[in-house]
DNA sequence: CATTCCAGAGAACAGTTGTTAACTGCATGG
DNA sequence: CCATGCAGTTAACAACTGTTCTCTGGAATG
């Protein structure tokens, strides 16, 4: 029971890793219920039965995943929600974060975008799980911005998971226009800073519906 | 070189719906990059061989499919785009439609949601097409709408764009919440027309804003 | 009626898959 | 220093895959 530990503890950690990094690069042309054991460990470069030592299954090894690549989401959330400035400086900044993580972590937004609505019923039940933490956290944030002062419990929720989805989307697209020269990039970015502008506009006038519910 | 035809032609065809159907039913459980020719021909009760008669491959098959699901969603695109009456009555008929098309056909919706971003790249290419022809189409009903009046090109795709992805991620939502019960389904369908009035607001108040680029 | 066409069947192929069992070698803990 | 634990190996299994070639029977054609 030794909670820290040497060399032994250390490369089965190595070798789990590596099966995860070459599960996600496999995955870069198909999908998770697609990917076969034995595909990942010869992509690793050990014997299909060692697999066993560090998942059940491969559906364990997606919901690995899923914890891996929206772990490394929910940092850049905290940032993007923190940001202060006027309205359309902080767009600007979102749209760039967004970029930024897709940038360094192109398989695993693919794999999100992918897998969310995949064919692996435990996966898509973790990432829906996980975006609902993030949906939560978002709303939290916009409930203690003065902007918010008035609204429901359910309204904040709404916007908090349409900017949730809105991300999402904004970074799948991103991936898919990297292939197309820099300027499809742009034209996309453009588009999602123009779409968070539209959202921006309608919680601002809100509150100004007649027979508004609040 | 019969161009009208009688038996002959009809079994085929009927066949080709069957190879359709049975793959569509079996895409419940997972991806279209993990289905099989020969699971395919099974469930339809045919040899293998006969596969080849009608698609050269799976992915063929897959192109196929999106054009049958994507080709009975475009009429209720016109139909939600061409609905008369104010905002709030245009969201209400809009929610309710996309319901209605997700009882009608829930296996299409599941489909397009999952191959949209999925592992087999010919068929998100073909969704990506026809979903750009989809958001081509709205954009041109928002710009001969007067609440559209000085609105550029640009933005009118922006808006279109961000309806058209706004109604598959509710229709999927819509899709995952039929085996939740009634109320489930009402929230998810609730949150949906909140998320359209939001958008809405937006539109409404799109030129408000100070330096306008118009 | 004779001929052609062609959807589907059948058999066979070389590969692949997940999973089992029994093993080996080495870091670990007493 | 010795016994244990355990990551990784090897071999074997039945089942499955996509694709080929050859064949058949009945509709279509003239």
């Amino acid at each position: 029971m030794s909670h820290i530990s040497g060399v032994r503890q250390a490369q089965k950690q190595k070798t789990r890793q590596a099966l995860l990094d070459a599960a996600l690069e496999l995955l870069e042309g198909q999908s998770l219920s697609s990917l076969g054991l034995r595909e990942v460990t010869r992509a690793v470069g050990i014997a299909p039965t060692a697999f066993y030592r560090h998942f059940r299954s491969v559906e364990d090894l997606g919901v690995a995943l899923v914890e891996e690549a929206l772990g490394s989401l929910h940092p850049m959330i905290r940032t993007i929600v923190s940001t202060t400035g006027d309205g359309e400086e902080r767009i600007a900044r979102a749209v760039e974060l967004i970029a930024g993580h897709v940038d360094a972590h192109p398989a695993h937004v693919r794999f999100v975008a992918r897998e969310r609505h995949g064919g692996v019923r435990v996966v898509r039940e973790a990432i829906r799980g996980q975006l609902e933490l993030f949906t939560a956290e978002v709303g939290e944030a916009l409930g203690s911005d003065p902007e918010s002062a008035g609204w429901g419990e359910e309204d904040l929720l709404m916007l908090a998971q349409l900017y949730v989805d809105q991300m999402l989307m904004t970074a799948s697209l991103l991936l898919d226009a990297t292939g197309g020269g820099a300027g499809e990039r742009e034209r996309v970015a453009g588009s999602a800073a123009r779409q968070l502008r539209l959202i921006s506009v309608g919680r601002a006038h809100w509150l100004d519906r007649a027979g508004g519910d609040g």
